[in-house]
DNA sequence: GCCATATCTTTTACGAGTGAAACACCTGTT
DNA sequence: AACAGGTGTTTCACTCGTAAAAGATATGGC
């Protein structure tokens, strides 16, 4: 709550937080060679040219990728009928190379515990995972991958990952090393802000 | 389908696709200043070498942000009762500045039609927005914020902005516009590419 | 040894989104 | 005028995720 008040409204036009208004405005249509978030912005700039839209232009555009990749992203896998969710367990379980517990796989995959859980029920009825109690602590359990869940993992990765590069070809390649950098940063600074509750 | 498959896992390692492997490697450890995807990326290196990881220093980073954003973004938002989603509806409707029908809403706010009923039927009833019948054509529906509504999106909108700037405030200013360019340049690719099945 | 407390997993109740079907209406053709 | 086909919105059945409660087991103080 401190400094979520920082921006008032009456910040007065020009001065506005720090980001620079955007270019001229095309009446709040859109440009050639523009994104949809840049046509947002201009239209926040037009109705309310006292906001600092700056944090849309990060905020927002990692949130439309995310939606647009979720979408189509999956087609490898949705093929193998997979989702997203589900090749992530099964991935963790593969790239760790050990038995992990179901509130291990929840922390590793950022979801609930409850979530996992249902996850492991129907990686199980297929056959990909097995749940074994652990010796020493009852209450845990510990989860693997089966042969056959490894296979699948391992033939679907480089699908998934070529599938992948080929919708990102579209930039440059300097360009996503200088973008996964970029969000590497950001990605530290918000583990840092929002994901400390957790330890 | 058509480049998707151009990169075979026997591309050779070293050769591998583009990506330059992960740094030296702790194990599979996680390095100080790295965030989750670095250890990601070198767990994969460690047991398949032969797979380039390079799309998901992107794009399971984009995933990893909004998915903590998502959590806990929308703390403002929260505070008024509303998600992310329902503030998405009533912000279109404020930067547009005019009616806007059911379907536009929803290519807007990139969601389902049905998601966009039952969001409306909400805000409806609680009195942000209105629904009247299009005099021309009976079958569409034009929605337009009530004057609550209106203040709501105005007395949230800095207020939320500020908020996702304080998120943002570890990143420097200067490479948040650099982030926010290459965010554009990549959404500019995803829209042609992932985008376009909707025209 | 026994109890209180903590931890790990699963179950339960519910909210939110989706695709497909249903419904209402328009439009061009005959 | 009637009809076929198209479009916009809503409803329905379902999936998936979550928070909170329940169930099972460990651990430390007495």
């Amino acid at each position: 709550m401190t400094a979520a008040n920082a921006a008032d409204p009456d910040d007065g036009p020009g001065g506005a937080g720090g980001g620079a208004p955007p270019p001229a405005a095309p009446a709040g249509g859109r440009a050639a060679g523009d994104d949809i978030v840049a046509g947002v912005v201009r239209q926040w700039y037009a109705v309310r040219p006292d906001v600092d839209t700056g944090p849309m232009e990060i905020i927002g555009r990692i949130n439309r990728c995310a939606a647009l990749l979720q979408q189509a992203e999956d087609a490898p896998l949705r093929h193998a009928g997979l989702n997203r969710a589900e090749f992530d367990v099964l991935g963790t379980l593969r790239r760790t190379g050990h038995e992990l517990t179901p509130g291990e796989l929840a922390r590793e995959t950022f979801s609930s515990g409850a979530a996992v859980t249902k996850r492991l029920k129907q990686l199980g009825e297929r056959g990909l995972v097995e749940r074994r109690a652990d010796t020493r602590d009852r209450r845990v359990v510990l989860v693997r991958l089966t042969d056959a869940g490894r296979a699948l993992v391992d033939a679907l990765l480089p699908e998934q990952l070529s599938y992948e590069a080929a919708v990102l070809s579209g930039v440059e390649a300097g360009r996503r090393d200088d973008l996964a950098r970029l969000l590497g940063e950001l990605l530290v600074q918000l583990e840092g802000r929002l994901g400390l509750p957790r330890g």
